[in-house]
Formats: C-alpha cells, structure tokens, sequence
DNA sequence: ATCCTCGGATCGTAAAAGAT
DNA sequence: TCTTTTACGATCCGAGGATT
C-alpha cells in the first residue's frame, strides 16, 4: 500500500486564490498523503516515511484506504429528507436528551412506521430483499465492480433512514430480526430484548468506557485483518466491519462487541507482527496488542460472557486462542481454543439439524465459522499433541452461492486437506512412538487423500494457496514420519515412502513460497512458521542420515533447506524463532558428519525389519567416495529414491524417530527467543551456503 | 521562535440529472 | 448515449493558539 502513496504527484495542481497566473510554478498537489499527514492536514511529500512525519518522529503509513468520491444515492430522495429533517428539528424539542435510540448516527431510527419498535440494519441494498438467487453478504446496491470484500463500503446516508433490515447481511451489528442473532441478548437494554446495540450502557458500562479503546481506533486495525487475514478466516462479514460510519457511530459498544474487536485487533496486530507497518501507539510505550487483549479480558468480567454466548463471542475466544498462540502462551492458547469449541457446541454449531432451522444466510456464515474451528483444532491438536472433539460431517459452506466463489474455494480445500486428517492420524501422532503405529495401507490412503485436494487450486487467492500448499506437504512430512516409525521406509516407495520424499515436498514448499508475495507469506502468522520449521527439521534430519552423499538430490534437498531457512530468518519482518534450534540440527552438518550417534546393532536390526532388500547397503558415512557409492546404489535392484544412500540412513531416521527427535519435535523450547530482525547470516549458515551447492556447480 | 491544530479554499472524481 | 451538474472526499494553505 505504502508504494501507491509514493511517486504519486499528478500533473493537477492546486491553484493559489485568485484567477491570475502565479509567476511561481504552482505547487504539486499529492494525489495521496499518508495517514499522518492527512490527519495533521499538513502537505505531505509521499516519501516513506515522508518528511512531515520524519521531522515529527511519528511512524508514517499508508494505511487507510482512500474512501470513493462523489455522490450516493438518489439526490432527490437526499434533497427531500434534508428538508424533512430540518422540518423535524424545528418541531422536536430543543431540550430533549440525547437518546441512543433516536439519535444514531443517521438520524431519527423511527423515522418511519416500518421501523417501529426495531433498528433498521445498516446492511445493504437499501430497499428490500435481493432477488432470488443473489448470493449472502453482498451489497448487491452497488455496481459490479464496487462488490469486492475490499471496497470501503459506504452507508447510503438517506436511504438507509427508511430501509427495512433485509437478511442478505450478517446480523453482526445492529440486526434484531433473526431469531438466531449473533450477539447474544444481553439482558442489560432496560428491559427490551429487540433493543439493538446501540442502547444506554450500564452505570459499569459508563465507568468501563471510560477508559475504553474508542470505535474509531479499531479501524485501521480491522482494515488489516481484511486486507491480510480475511481469505483464511473468511468468518465475518467485510460490509459491516469495514463500513466507516460503524467506526464514528458515537454510541458505546456492547460488552460483547467491544470484546470481539479487542480480540481481533489483539490477533492481527500479533499475526501480521512486522510485515505491515503497524498503526499509530494506541497508549504511547505500550504494545497495542497486550493493550486490545488486556481490555478484552477486563471487559468480560462485565458480563457473563458464558451465558450469553453467541458467534461473536465465540469468535472472541477463537481470536484470544489466535492471540496466545501466536505468543507461543501454549496452555492459555488451548484453553481459549477449548472454551471456543464449547460455546460452538453450546450454539448448536457441531450439530447439523441445527443449521436446518436457521435462515440460510445465517446458517452459511456460522458453517464457515465451524469449519474455521475443524481445521484450526485439527492443525493445533497436530501441532501440540492434543485430542480433538470437532468431526468433518457438518455440511461444507456453499461456494457458488457465497459472495465470493473464489475465497471461499481456498476455504472449502483447506477444510478438505483438514478432513483427510482422521482421527487415526490425531491419535497415533499423539501418542508414544516406541512401536509400530500406523500400516502401509493407512499411510498409503492418507497420502492419497492429501493429494485429492486439488480441485479449483489454481482459482483460489494468493495467501489461500500458501496456506492450502504448504499445509499439504507439512501433513505429508507428517505421515511420511509416521511411516518412518513403522519402517516403511524401504516399501515400494508408494506414497512417498521413500528416503528423499521430504525432498520433494520441500522442492513443493520452496516452489509455493518463493512464488509468492511476502506479505501473503506473512498473513499466517506463527503457525506458517511452525510448518515450514517441521517441514525443514525433517529435511534436515534426512540429510544428516544421508550426510556424505554426493548425489545431485542431496544437493537439491539442502538448497531447499536453505531456501526455507531464509525464509524464516525474516518471516513477518524477523526471525523466526524456531531458526535457532533449526540451526541447532543443523550444525553437524556443516563438517559434513553426522552428529547423531547410531543405536544399538540389536535396534538397529529391529528397525530395518521393513527393509525390501536385506543385504542392504552399507551406510553412506561408511561408502567411502561418492562414485564409489554410485556405483553401488546403481546396481540395487528396486532403488526408488535420488540419493545415494541405504541401510544406515534409514536405520538413523528410524531411530531418530523411536526416539521421538525426528523433526522438530525434540526441540528445546529455551531456545525459541526471536533473534532481532535484519540479522545477517553467520558462520554456520555461510558453511552451509557453500555446502548447498554441489561440487563444481 | 517554533510547533501544532484545524477551518476552509480548492481540486479531482464519480454519480445523478438533464439534453439529445 | 453524451454532457452537464452536483456531491463528496482529498490535499494542504495559513491563521491562530500552545509550547518551548
């Protein structure tokens, strides 16, 4: 965004008063001036960070994105109610107090006779219901190319005074008429249950906004969820949350509101980290994310938040979840996850009959939100060892019928690569690795399911199809290792049950990666992070067993390594801190030897039990020089892999996953401190910058 | 003296309205 | 369909207040 607002003088100028001609050469007029300097209603350069701004040390950004210009709605129909409205104020009483009900931000709510008794949504088109066959959540008011989730939508001032609340909206905010809303009622409006959320906060409510974060510095926060984040949690609805007038509506937000962008502006805030320029210090010298978290927290003592449970304040404990795992906080993370999953089964969303009784509309946002919760507790439960409670048979969310056949594509696929992960693949990699655990017909069909996910791939967003790729080879490294365990190694190579098929996958990775943007990359957050990191302390602990070979695939798999180590030593503008430890695996490797000492003769031979050929091949430490080791693997009969090594690579794997220290799992996490952003690579990753590149090449 | 805020002049853009 | 009118958001000048 920040590079719209460079070089963007335009020929237009700004004409000094008066009709004469200055002598002067009239000065440029920017056709964009950041945030800043637009707020400060200074003339802004449009550098980055620009001079205004630099002189002020104030952190220049580009963030807010330029509202459209010229007229909305119907000039009669605005014209008409200007009058009226003037005629309303001369009859209304000048000593009335302000009251939330009659004085929203567009006016008198009961202003007509249809309104009576609710509030009209600020949901679009104006006037009625879509015809049929309009898909939920657009404003469909608006031209074809205004439809995007990313367009600031804008409220039709007039119109909406008289509009009925129609259903094709997401009843976050203001919308009473569902019986199944997504705020909870909140027994604290004086009594009226259809009273919306714009009411008269209690007195604890008055003393708690006091010191309350105001709508307004929610905004640029909510603009980088939808921007970065949105197309993997495509849960809420853009037409509400990034309408401009829902920020300067100057009533209080529920609790329950309040909570929810807390913990969503917590998230982003955290998830995106230093890949975006972040906005302007809510308190200066505190973290704006402990700050949105800390008043999420102090706002749900307020009410009772478990009683009251709604999508909304589901989603509040689905973004604190998103919030602690992202710090790495593991037991609050799962605590928040758990209490997510309970309000989701306490609303009915585990249950698919319950889906029959509700308005279409509202039963495809909350299919979104439940398969949201599926592919988060399935990938957490993989990545933190845990059960999980939430099963694939709750009907997908519609993708022709969506507002956005495209993201929700990426969406569906995600939920499907989740669903080939069954509960057998949860519980075996859960559990203790000192036996065999999985068969090769099991890892077999999981592969192929993994690789069944494929249908739309190439129509789904940029950030979509990383997630989607890179999560299908971290769940093929994962079964791969599986495999490992149970010796399956030397099979037929079926489902990639070969010695370099992490290779493979790493070549896929690095090939999704490198082709896309940072930012993209980036919009992950921690968990990206963690499966690259898996991804690469597998690849890494196969080429310590193969350590010594001197085939081309040897050489691939530590360029790809290196790829990915880079990746990681700036992902979301630092280093990841789980490089450490990577580089920890890796420095054995440096020298060419392996560290990792070999078990037993007794285990060994336990290991191997599933080795296709039982001459084997002597290990590739022990092969003596690379053509040597060629012209051995050469004549084996039924080779399935491209590197030159045998027997005691795939002893060392197997051991190494008896032992539980295949992968990343075995590492310490005293060594996850973030190493400070922009380090250059050192000694032991410039040795293996040489070593990467294979002899003479 | 310098910095900062913000009213408002001016402009470009886009939508509505009018003309053909 | 084209042209004109109008609304609206954006930029930023410069007056005046606050601070050093």
């Amino acid at each position: 965004m920040s590079e719209e607002g460079k070089s963007m003088e335009t020929e237009a100028t700004s004409q000094p008063t008066g009709s004469e001609k200055s002598s002067t050469p009239p000065a440029k007029v920017l056709r964009r001036a950041c945030d800043c300097c637009r707020k400060r209603k200074v003339k802004c350069d449009g550098s980055d960070p620009c001079t205004p701004c630099k002189k002020a040390a104030i952190r220049c950004a580009y963030l807010q994105p330029p509202k459209k210009k010229g007229p909305k709605g119907l000039r009669s129909a605005r014209v008409l109610h200007a009058l009226r409205q003037i005629d309303d104020s001369v009859t209304a009483s000048p000593t009335s107090p302000r009251s939330p009900e009659h004085n929203g931000n567009f006016g008198n709510w009961n202003w007509s006779p249809q309104s009576q008794g609710h509030v009209p949504s600020v949901s679009y088109p104006p006037e009625g219901p879509p015809p049929p066959g309009v898909p939920y959540g657009i404003q469909t008011s608006l031209p074809q190319q205004d439809q995007g989730y990313f367009h600031g939508v804008e409220l039709p001032p007039l119109q909406n005074q008289h509009s009925q609340p129609h259903r094709y909206a997401q009843p976050l905010v203001y919308r009473q008429e569902s019986s199944q809303n997504w705020h909870s009622n909140e027994p604290r409006s004086a009594g009226s249950e259809r009273v919306p959320q714009i009411v008269s906060p209690t007195e604890s409510e008055y003393y708690a906004q006091s010191t309350r974060i105001s709508r307004d510095q929610f905004l640029p926060y909510i603009q980088l969820f939808f921007t970065h984040m949105f197309p993997i949690m495509p849960v809420i609805d853009p037409t509400i949350y990034l309408d401009p007038h829902f920020y300067s509506n100057p009533n209080p937000l529920s609790s329950e509101t309040y909570c929810f962008l807390c913990a969503l502006c917590a998230t982003t805030v955290v998830q995106l980290d230093a890949s975006v320029p972040a906005p302007p210090q809510l308190r200066p010298g505190y973290d704006n994310a402990a700050i949105f978290a800390e008043e999420c927290l102090r706002e749900r003592y307020s009410y009772d938040f478990m009683l009251d449970s709604s999508p909304i304040s589901v989603l509040t404990s689905f973004f604190l979840f998103c919030y602690e795992g992202n710090h790495e906080r593991y037991i609050k993370a799962w605590y928040f996850l758990s209490e997510c999953i309970t309000a989701a089964e306490n609303l009915g969303l585990a249950d698919e009959y319950a889906y029959h009784a509700l308005d279409p509309v509202e039963a495809q946002w909350r299919r979104r939100l439940y398969w949201l919760l599926f592919i988060t507790e399935r990938a957490y439960a993989i990545q933190r060892r845990k059960r999980t409670r939430l099963t694939p048979d709750i009907t997908l969310p519609s993708v022709f019928e969506s507002e956005d056949p495209q993201l929700l594509t990426g969406f569906v696929l995600l939920a499907q690569l989740f669903s080939a992960v069954d509960d057998r693949f949860v519980r075996i990699w859960r559990g203790p690795r000192r036996h065999s655990i999985a068969d090769q017909a099991w890892v077999l069909k999981t592969q192929r399911n993994l690789d069944a996910v494929t249908m739309g791939m190439e129509s789904v967003t940029e950030t979509q199809r990383i997630d989607i790729g890179v999560t299908r080879e971290w769940l093929h490294v994962l079964v791969w290792q599986l495999g490992v365990n149970d010796g399956l190694l030397w099979g037929p190579g079926e489902g990639g049950m070969r010695l370099d098929y992490p290779i493979d996958l790493a070549r896929n990775v690095v090939g999704i990666t490198t082709s896309s943007s940072a930012a993209a990359l980036n919009s992950h957050g921690i968990g990206m992070e963690q499966k690259l990191s898996d991804i690469a302390a597998c690849l890494a602990d196969v080429l310590h067993c193969t350590a010594g070979d001197t085939s081309p695939t040897y050489y691939e798999g530590k360029h790809y390594l290196l790829v990915i180590l880079q990746q990681l030593s700036s992902i979301r503008g630092k280093a990841s801190r789980y490089l450490k430890p990577l580089m920890k695996k890796l420095e054995g490797l440096v020298d060419g030897q392996p560290s990792i000492a070999l078990p037993p003769e007794e285990e060994r031979q336990d290991a191997t039990e599933g080795f296709s050929n039982g001459d084997g091949v002597p290990a590739a430490q022990d092969a003596g020089t690379g053509q040597e080791m060629e012209a051995i693997m050469s004549g084996r009969e039924g080779w399935q892999g491209g590197l030159n090594a045998g027997r005691g690579s795939v002893e060392m794997l197997r051991h190494l996953s008896l032992s539980g220290e295949l992968g990343i799992a075995a590492l310490q996490s005293d060594m996850w401190e973030r190493r400070p952003s922009g380090r250059l690579y050192g000694e032991v990753e410039q040795g293996w910058l040489e070593m990467s590149r294979p002899p003479g090449g």
